[in-house]
DNA sequence: CGTTCGCATTACGTAAACGTCATCTGCATG
DNA sequence: CATGCAGATGACGTTTACGTAATGCGAACG
């Protein structure tokens, strides 16, 4: 079936996004299908990218953050010097992550915080309003 | 010193952000400073709500989403009905918290065996040079 | 064989989040 | 008193990330 290959709308359906967003990514160099004819046929490496784009997006990474990223993810060709410099960009990134994750815990105990907070004055306000009655 | 009041220009410095920042979170609902003739000032309030708002733009809320947030932190004069319905808001931004953490960690665990690989590559490449010498 | 479908391209439009520029205004200071 | 800031107020510009026609084109279908 999906002989590896997927059409336009095949891709939308599957990651809930329109053609005009596949065409756009392909324009910025994000993704890069193949054409048969006329027609773009994303292969499973743009898939993978894809997948990769939808997930900095939604961690508010720009575009163009994510492009550099991808490159993170398709080395193998390049040269030593090249290599050793993705690595360690790569590492700072990680570093990066490792940040966003404790400060995201940080607001999530923040937030639990509040919540809790808000229960007892529910509360509160229930009994103040059973006390009226 | 800071008699609980900041001036925008102190407010640029301390948070490191524009004049037209403040005033368009201010157009924006975000921030309410106090008047003094025509001068901003900004008060602790302000200066908490702020440090939220930077913080979920780090984590790419919109400014809209950040502002129904930043609601849920000056909770108390509410009724009963708005308080729930907001309690109920801020558990499920609690819960997308929780799955955006879920799916960092899993980003984060990607790119470390991405550079698990890319260490070995870049040895292995180190390898090939030293042989071809 | 005409038409509909799916996809393509080109081009203009739009919302968000500010930047930038011009102009105005108190106020402090030499 | 002139003048120079610090801050205010529009108003228009800019970038990002697409949306939305308008138009064209090759294959498939009735």
């Amino acid at each position: 079936m999906t002989e590896d290959l997927m059409t336009i709308r095949e891709m939308c359906e599957t990651y809930d996004v329109t053609p005009r967003t596949l065409r756009f990514y392909e324009a910025k160099e994000l993704l890069f299908p193949i054409r048969e004819g006329q027609k773009r046929l994303f292969t499973k490496r743009d898939r993978a990218r894809l997948k990769l784009i939808l997930r900095g997006k939604r961690f508010g990474f720009s575009l163009e953050e994510i492009r550099q990223l991808l490159d993170l993810y398709h080395v193998g060709d390049q040269q030593l010097t090249q290599m050793s410099r993705t690595y360690e960009i790569a590492c700072e990134r990680l570093a990066d992550m490792e940040a966003r994750r404790e400060e995201l815990t940080q607001a999530i105990d923040d937030l639990k915080e509040q919540l809790r907070w808000g229960e007892k004055v529910i509360v509160s306000m229930k009994q103040e309003k059973k006390a009226a009655e």
